[in-house]
Formats: structure tokens, sequence, C-alpha cells
DNA sequence: ATACCTCGAGTTCG
DNA sequence: CTCGAGGTAT
């Protein structure tokens, strides 16, 4: 063997082992990777080859030998020299004041400022991260030992298994570190590894993991390191276990830094906080930012942060008296499938709806989720008996995660969209490509009607307060209300009836002695709100009738371009369809409702009862131009005819008549291509055609004729301008100030687009802000806001 | 035809 | 809030 080849071998081994420390380094530490995946596998395939050809060069921390045997029958058993201690726990409590809420924090910190004699101590306040605490011991710098935390006095020796997790260095990085080191922290898996671990085990087949927790104990227990290799596991440092040789700082917060700079991760989320209110701001911080993290945790840890101060406090039992661990509520849990139920919804949709043995998640008792459609659950395969994993999506809604197979029940049949609505009975159907399930049943069905009235009555629609679903219940169950008229026929006799026996069905209030004083109160307050909903505009009564289609917003449209109730109610589809955001489904869905004579006469009905939309107007001046016999005939999809060449050969011949007059050789002569002429004139041939294009013209012209002659065009200050609103404002509310913003002529829109002209960011707000910052769509504060309405508004 | 953008509808609990 | 579907712009 030639010197000069072995020192040219050792040079290079030397320097690939560097620049892959190095790169590890940049990627798990500083999460700031600035070598590309496949230079870095380059690297370690050259290193793996030379150690291959010179295993003289081989050492025991080169970051080949991080995958190593196979551990022979089980794990060596550890004893901590120095106990891995558990933490105190605290738990959020009900109450008005954060010091109820936070009551054994308070206790806690009350405490450690008795034992220390000082008021507002400084803490060190970290995430709780849901992993599993390891101890790693270094000798001269270089890993030898990990080991599990175990029962706190021994743990298990996972060295090999540790090896291969690459945010932990094999050797220490800088210098002045002690003899004989010990380092604790907690090895966890990333949300987008555990993801991508389960993406794979459901295309290859295998056992999808339960949660990152599970996932990082599972892949530490691993008898084959190449096993362990494979799953991505992190780390981060928090503690120091035994130490000697070397002098350490005097705080928690620099040992952590040292940590950082001896080659550990350390949670960037770490941060001093003095006294009682900056734990709890800290713990709210974090608890909002909980769901953004890229690991789970189930709490923050404070710690005394001087460690002669921790000395002075010492432990109880196997806790240490100076840190305390403040949980955040479960956000998953187990539960049991009780039943799965149909929902009707106001449309009719049948969605299927988990009932759940009750259980807290998040700080409230979950009994039911929804399951969404069939679709939903067909994928989760949930059925009635299983164990499944609920938890409580982005803030709020409780969503089944997924299902445990291994504790599904025998005989346990999967779960079908029953085929009758089972309120009505009417037949269950599904539109064709549509995942909606629907009850054919109509006003027919109980729930249908239940679920009209109850939108019907609702703050946006007609806003009949008090009037809430329970009380809906009892009308609609006693036959007092079949349809909304029947709203503004009932009388305090009629209310205290039926408040009466829903009462007495559901077990009744105590308050039997006053109740008879109380019900007719109540119900007076009550017919009061039917009364004054007789006094509404024409878009909130437009929004509360319920068609398919038709929410706030379209209905606003309609409203604001119709300008009265007897156009809309009388407007052929053919027509509609030329206003903004209106297409075939949107038309079709108006007109439609409107062909049904039952819903005439319940609107009849509405006007009877003497319901008034106060703000009736002429329809808008910007029909004309839109509105023509051109789009007529475009909106009818004639094949070759374009709506472009039906506008060419309308602006010749604008009436039906004059078109008919005409004939085909015209339309021809007139630059129509004979293919789309031959449509046309057969389109007009058939009577039936013929008479609807009529009818739709004569809508059309009595629609036009209604416009003001002289269109006043006051330019609305804000017109063409679309905001969105996103946290709170603190001298109006939401509502309020997208009422203002619209009566400027401005659109508020629900999310952040780069049609958005500006973003309002109020207090707490949300994901609306980052996406305008992505965007680069103006940001205004409240002030600003407040300014542009002042401005406009004189 | 395709890609965005909006709107509508449904959802839980206190 | 999220999903799906309708509408519109490209």
């Amino acid at each position: 063997m030639s010197k000069p080849l072995e020192s040219a071998a050792t040079a290079r081994v030397a320097e690939l082992r560097q620049r892959i420390d190095q790169a590890n380094h940049r990627y798990y530490v500083l999460d700031d990777p600035e070598v590309p995946d496949a230079e870095y596998d380059r690297w370690m395939r050259e290193l793996e080859e030379l150690e291959a050809a010179h295993p003289e060069l081989v050492t025991a921390d080169s970051p080949t030998r991080r995958v190593g045997a196979r551990a022979q029958g089980g794990f060596a058993e550890v004893r901590h020299a120095l106990p891995m201690l558990s933490l105190s726990n605290a738990f959020e409590q009900p109450g008005d004041s954060d010091r109820e809420r936070f009551a054994e924090l308070a206790d806690f910190v009350a405490r450690v400022e008795h034992t220390t004699g000082r008021r507002d101590p400084l803490f060190a306040a970290e995430p709780k991260l849901d992993g599993l605490a390891m101890s790693l011991r270094y000798e001269h710098g270089v890993l030898v030992q990990a080991a599990t935390r175990g029962d706190g006095e021994s743990g298990e020796d996972v060295t090999a298994n540790v090896r291969t997790i690459h945010a932990i260095p094999m050797r220490l990085r800088g210098s002045g570190w002690p003899g004989e080191l010990e380092v604790r922290g907690e090895v966890i898996m990333l949300r987008k590894d555990f993801e991508a671990f389960n993406a794979r085990v459901r295309t290859h087949g295998g056992k999808p993991l339960a949660n990152p927790r599970n996932a990082a104990a599972g892949s530490l227990r691993q008898l084959d390191p190449a096993v362990t290799a494979r799953r991505r596991l992190s780390f981060f440092a928090y503690a120091l276990g035994v130490v000697e040789g070397g002098t350490l700082p005097d705080t928690h917060c620099a040992t952590l830094q040292l940590f950082r700079q001896w080659g550990f991760p350390v949670s960037p989320e770490v941060d001093l906080a003095r006294g009682f209110a900056g734990l709890v701001a800290y713990y709210r911080r974090l608890g909002g930012k909980r769901d953004a993290l890229p690991y789970d945790i189930d709490g923050v840890v404070y710690k005394l942060d001087d460690y002669a101060g921790q000395q002075e406090m010492g432990f109880v039992a196997r806790a240490p008296r100076w840190a305390l661990a403040q949980k955040f509520p479960a956000q998953e849990q187990l539960t049991t499938v009780e039943a799965i139920e149909i929902q009707i919804g106001r449309t009719g949709a049948a969605t299927p709806v988990a009932r759940l043995a009750p259980v807290p998640v998040a700080g409230v008792v979950v009994a039911n989720a929804t399951l969404h459609n069939a679709d939903q659950v067909a994928r989760l395969d949930v059925r009635v008996g299983d164990t499944v994993i609920v938890r409580r999506a982005g803030d709020v809604i409780p969503e089944v995660v997924r299902v445990l197979p291994e504790r599904r029940p025998a005989r346990s049949v999967p779960w079908h969209m029953p085929s009758v609505c089972p309120v009505c009975g009417s037949a269950l159907l599904r539109e064709e490509g549509v995942s909606a399930w629907r009850c054919s049943g109509g006003l027919v069905c109980p729930a249908q009607r239940r679920e009209a009235l109850v939108h019907f009555a609702s703050r946006r629609a007609l806003d009949i307060d008090g009037l809430g679903e329970r009380y809906i219940d009892g009308l609609v169950d006693q036959g007092m209300v079949h349809s909304p008229a029947d709203l503004y026929a009932l009388t305090v006799e009629r209310f205290v009836a039926m408040k009466q026996a829903i009462d007495e069905r559901d077990g009744t209030t105590p308050e039997t002695v006053k109740r008879g004083k109380v019900a007719t109160r109540w119900a007076e307050n009550l017919v009061a709100a039917i009364d004054a909903s007789r006094d509404t505009t024409l878009a909130r009564f437009l929004f509360g009738l319920g068609i398919m289609h038709i929410g706030e917003s379209t209905a606003k449209m309609l409203a604001a371009w119709l300008g009265r109730l007897a156009n809309v109610r009388t407007m052929p589809a053919a027509v509609l369809r030329v206003l903004p955001d209106v297409g075939d489904a949107v038309a079709e869905s108006i007109a439609g409702f409107f062909a049904q004579p039952g819903n005439q006469q319940a609107v009849d009905a509405l006007l009877a009862a003497g319901v008034q939309c106060r703000d009736e107007t002429a329809p808008s001046p910007a029909l004309h131009g839109r509105l023509d016999l051109g789009v007529l005939l475009g909106g009818r999809h004639i094949a070759q005819l374009s709506p472009a060449r039906a506008a060419t050969l309308v602006s010749r011949y604008p009436t039906l008549d004059a078109l008919l007059a005409a004939g085909e050789e015209a339309w021809t002569a007139a630059g129509l291509p004979s293919a789309a002429a031959d449509n046309l004139a057969a389109l007009l041939a058939d009577v039936g055609q013929l008479d609807a294009l009529r009818r739709d013209e004569a809508a059309m012209h009595d629609l036009l004729a209604q416009v003001p002659a002289d269109a006043g065009v006051a330019q609305a200050p804000l017109a063409g301008q679309t905001f969105v609103l996103t946290g709170s404002l603190s001298s109006l509310t939401r509502e309020q100030a997208k009422a203002r913003l619209e009566t400027l002529g401005a659109k508020v829109a629900g999310s952040v687009s780069s049609k958005t002209t500006v973003v309002v960011a109020g207090e707490a707000a949300g994901s609306k802000l980052d996406k305008a910052t992505e965007l680069g769509v103006p940001i205004w504060g409240e002030a600003q806001l407040l300014a542009c309405l002042a401005e406009h508004s004189a």
C-alpha cells in the first residue's frame, strides 16, 4: 500500500465527515439546510466506499456508522446515575379570572416567591414536547450511550437506534464540554415525517401509526436499527444529567445556549417569562401557535431559570419543586361510535353523523361528530361499535380522524346510506356526479320544513329574535306552524300553551310557581319580535326563502339588480342568467322555485301577513347593455351560435319579430354562418321553444321598462373594491363594518385572493392575514378603516 | 378545457 | 372553518 494514496484517502474521509456533520447541523439544529439532498447522498456514498476500501479509517463516530447491527433479544437495562425526574402537572380549570383558571400555576409561583424571597422570578418557559424522554451520555465529546427514561430509575439502552437520528450529534461540536456529560431531551417525530410515513404505509400496505408520539416510541424500540433509520426522528435537548469535569453556567437558558453550541437542536420556542402573568401569557401564546408548530406538544414547561434558586427549592418525592408542566386540554381522544344517524338539512341533504360515547376533547364534551357524506364514511370505514380517534379540527368542529381496526368488534358490518329518509320515508337520491344524497320529500318532509323555518327566522334572514330551534320544533310538532307565514298568526296564548307542552314533555323547569307569569312575558317578547320582522329588506326576504344556491350574497345581488320582489318571482331563467355570478344552475334554481305554485302561495301568504320589503326600488340601470335578445339566445346554448354571433345578429334585428321577419337568408347575409342559422331556424320553428322565447322577451321588456329614464349615476365611493375583514375590531362589530362598507359600494368577501383590494386586520387576526402578506395585498388596521369610513360617509 | 375564485351549506357546544 | 360546486376569466 503506497503512503501518498493512503494519506489522500485519510484527508478525503475527514473532509467528507466534516461536510456531512456540518450539513446535519444546518439541517437539524439551525433548521436552515444549505446542501441539496442529492449532494448529501453523494457524500455519504463516497464516504461509504472509501471506508469499505480502507477499513482502518473507520471510526465509531463516522456518519456511516449510524446504522449498526441488530440488537440480540431485546435491550439492555441502564440505571440512570441521576434519576430522570417527572414533573408536577397543572391543568386549566373552569373560572372567570386567570387566578381561578390557573390556580395551580399561581400556587407554584407563590411557592417559588416564598422560598426564594424574590418577587416575579424569571422562568424559562418551553413547549412540553410529546415524544420520548431520552438521556444521552458523551465521554470526551463522543456519544457512548443513549437510554430511554423508563421508570426514571432505569431505562433501556437504545444506543444503536439513537445513532440513526441525524439530529443527535455523534461527536460534540466546538470545545469546552465536560469530559463526562449527560444531555437529556425528547425524541419526537415531526408531523410532516409522520404524515409521510403513514402515506407510504397506505400505498405499500402495512399498519399506519396512530400519532407522532407512538411513532417515535415504536421506532426507537425496533430491534433492527435499519428500521429506525427509515423513520425520520428528531430530537430537542432540554436538560443536563450527570456532568463531570468542566464548569457550567448558572442559568438554565445559558445551558440551552451551550447545547446549541455543542450541536444539539433546542426548541426555538423557548423563552424567558417573568412572574405569574408572564407564564400565563406564554401559555396562551404557545397555545395559539400549537397547531402551527411542526411537532405535537401537550403543554408548556416552566423552570425557574437560575440554578441557585432551583437548589433552594429542592424536590418533593420524585419531582423538582422548581418546575411545573402546564398541560393543554387533550385535543385527541378515543371513544366509541354508538350509532350512525342521518340528519336532513334545509335543502334535503342527508348527512351521516356519528353519535359517540361522550368524551372530553380540548375542553368540551363531544358526543357528536359529522361524517360529512357517504364517501367519507366509506373512506374511513366507520362502523357502529368501532373505537375511533376524535379531535377538534382547527378550533372547534369535532371530527373522526380514523378507526382503530384492531379494536373493532367481531361481526361488525360496513355502514351504508339508507334508501329512504329516516324522517319522512321519501326516497334518498343521489344526483349524478354529486357526493350528497338528498331526501326527495321536499317540504313534505318535516325535517326540511323545520330547517326551512329555522333558516327563515335566523339572524341574517328575517332575524326573529328568540325564536330558536327548540321552539320551532315545538311549533312544528304541535302542528301550529307549517310555513313561515303561519308564524305571523301566532298569539301570546298559543305560545304559552306550546311552551307548557314542551316543558312538560322535556321534564320541565323547577320554577313551577312563577312559570305562568314568566312564560307570558316571554311569549309577549316573541310576538313582538315576530311583528318587528314584518319590516324587512328584499335581500333578507329572498335569503330567508331558502332557495337553493341563494345565499346572503346572491340575495343582495338579486335585490340590487332587480329591485323588486315582483321582478324576482316572475323572471325567467334566461333573464336571470345575465346577472353577475348567475349561471345555469343558479338561474334554474330561482326560476324553478317560483315555478312551483306552492312556493308562490307561500310568498303571497307572507305578503298578506304584512311582511314588507321596505327597500324595494327600480331595477339597476346596468341592465341596459347587459340584457338584450342576444343573451336570451346565447343562454340557450344553440350549437354554432356563440354569444358573440348572437350579439352581432341581434344588433341588426333587435326583436324576435324583426328576426323572424328577416328570415334565415337575411341572417346569413348579415354574417351568420349557415350552420348557426340553420340551428336557430330549427329552434324558432319549434312552437314550444318560440313561445318560451316570447315569454322571456316579454319579461325582459317589462324589466327594462322599469329602469328610470334618467339613470342618475352617482358612483358609490368604494364601488368595485373588495374588502376582507379578519380578527375583531374594537369600535364596531365585523357585521357593522361589513354593512357600512357595503353602503359605500364595496364588496366584503370572506377569503383573500389576488383580487382583494385591502384586508382589514383587527385583533387576533388569523390565517387571512398571512395570506394577504403572501399575496402582497395591502393591510389596514382598524384606524385606517375608520378613517376611510369617515371620509366617505360625510 | 382549465384554473382560479367565490359562494353556499353544513357543522358542535355553551 | 372546511369542502364542494358553480361561475368566470384565460
